[in-house]
Order: structure tokens, then sequence, then C-alpha cells
DNA sequence: ATGCCACGGAATCCGTGA
């Protein structure tokens, strides 16, 4: 099973970049975020057009996050993480696919630092890290996908010592992203290249695409019984050329 | 220290993103 996650950066600015890069990856399973559409204005029947059941979670202006599926229809198994009633996001839809549980999440950016902004972050990654430590719990396959806004290592910029005090980069969310790895969470990309520089976001800014002046911020975390499963996984860095393309480049994994 | 780009939504700018 092929499964891809990508910040689309408005699904319906974009949609002809979705479904070009649909038709040319063909991936089973993908994981959306950064939707910034309202639940009526996701772009359903052209997906369905293509193949591909959806569920997904909108919200006016910004985040909002979507799984598509062309193993027919999907069964949701949670929206929102649960832990504060108070938080609207959209940032959390998780189904049962094909045998395995995937939760596609959007976790906030957190800058500027410090704010009340990185504190939600930081109460954001805890609530997460709960919801997580039950899925481990679980005796299934699952997989936590999407973009985590976090830079886990030096190696996953192009320049750590402009980062160093970015919300994506602070120690505090480094150490909560190892701290949910230590639950039991394998980084399948990091695993599959344990060497080479990889990133899933350039800027629109000072032509950091050109420059390959990039971050890798979206991740695929396979539990214990999925690990072993895990075949191949890549970025589609191409996508990000493309015109009118979002900041993020899609990435996907497959599993056997 | 700031703007550089790009989005949605409202309005001819603002808040947000990373």
């Amino acid at each position: 099973m092929k499964i891809a996650t990508y910040n689309i950066n408005g699904i319906n600015g974009r949609l002809p970049n979705l479904l070009r890069w649909l038709e040319e990856s063909q991936p089973d399973v993908v994981c959306l975020q950064e939707l910034k559409a309202t639940d009526s204005l996701f772009p359903e029947k052209p997906l369905l057009d293509m193949g591909y059941h959806a569920i997904w979670q909108g919200q006016k202006s910004w985040n909002g996050v979507a799984i598509l599926s062309r193993h027919g229809v999907i069964k949701e198994t949670r929206r929102g993480l649960g832990g504060d009633p108070d938080d609207l996001h959209s940032r959390y839809i998780e189904a049962f696919i094909n045998g395995i549980v995937i939760g596609c999440l959007y976790l906030p950016n957190g800058n500027p630092w410090p704010g009340p902004k990185f504190d939600y972050k930081l109460r954001w990654m805890a609530r997460l890290m709960a919801h997580a430590a039950r899925l481990q719990t679980f005796n299934l396959p699952v997989a936590l996908v999407g973009d985590f806004n976090i830079i886990p290592t030096e190696m996953d910029t192009y320049k750590p010592k402009k980062y160093i005090d970015n919300a994506l980069f602070r120690m505090e969310s480094r150490r909560l992203f190892h701290e949910l790895l230590d639950q039991g969470w394998a980084d399948a990309i990091r695993q599959l290249y344990p060497d080479e520089r990889i990133y899933t976001f350039w800027d629109y800014l000072r032509n950091a695409y050109g420059r390959d002046a990039g971050l890798r911020l979206d991740h695929f975390l396979l539990n214990g019984a999925l690990k072993p499963m895990l075949v191949s996984g890549a970025v589609d860095k191409h996508v990000r050329g493309w015109g009118h393309s979002s900041d993020h480049a899609p990435v996907w994994i497959t599993t056997r």
C-alpha cells in the first residue's frame, strides 16, 4: 500500500496540482493538511471522479485536514485529539483503512517564540502524545502521518543556526518529538535514509527551492507492528517545482 | 531588524504561515 502526506496549502487554489500529482503518483491513501477551506467547500466530487473517497475536517481560512483513499469507503475512527474542549482548530483526523490505523495531523507551527502560539504548540503536542500512547496499546499497525512542524535534528535543516529560536527547531519542540518517538514510533523516512539530507518544505521566499534551502517537517511515524512492513519511501520533490505549488512537497511510503 | 512569497477573507489591507 502506498501512503502519502501532502501539506497542500489551500486545497481549492491548488486542486489542479493535487489532481496532477495524484494521477502521477497513484497513492492508495493520502493525508492532506492545510485545506484552508470550510467543510462545505471541500472538493469532494473531483476527487471521487479520480477514485478517491475522502473524509475531512475543514475550517474557515486556516488549518483543515483530510484523508483520501482508493480502498472504498473510509472508516473514520476519530476527529480531534481530545483533552481540550476549547481547541477548535481542525488538526487531527484518523481512519482505519486496509488494516492500518492512520492518524493525519497538522501540528501547530508555534511561531513566534516565545509567546502564546508556542505555548499552544507544546500543549497540542502533549495531547498528541497522550493519544499516541493510547494508539500504542492497539494490537494493529498504526501510522501517525502529516505535517509535524518540527525539524527533528540538525540534519533536517539547511542551516541549523538560523533556526535555533524558531518554534520548529526549539529544543522544547525537538525534545517532545523525541519523547514521542520513545513511545515506540519509528521515523520511517529517516529509517530508510539514515545519512541523507532530506527536505519536505521549501519557503516561497528568497528562492528557497532553487537553493535547496529546505526543512524536513512532514513525517511518518510507524508503530512496532507497521515498521517491519515498511518497504520504501521518498519525497516527490519535483512537485514543489511545479507552477503554483504548495510550499511543501508530497512524501510517501509503501508497505507490504 | 525587516522584507522577501502566498494563502483566504475581506476589502484595496490583515493575519497567518515556517
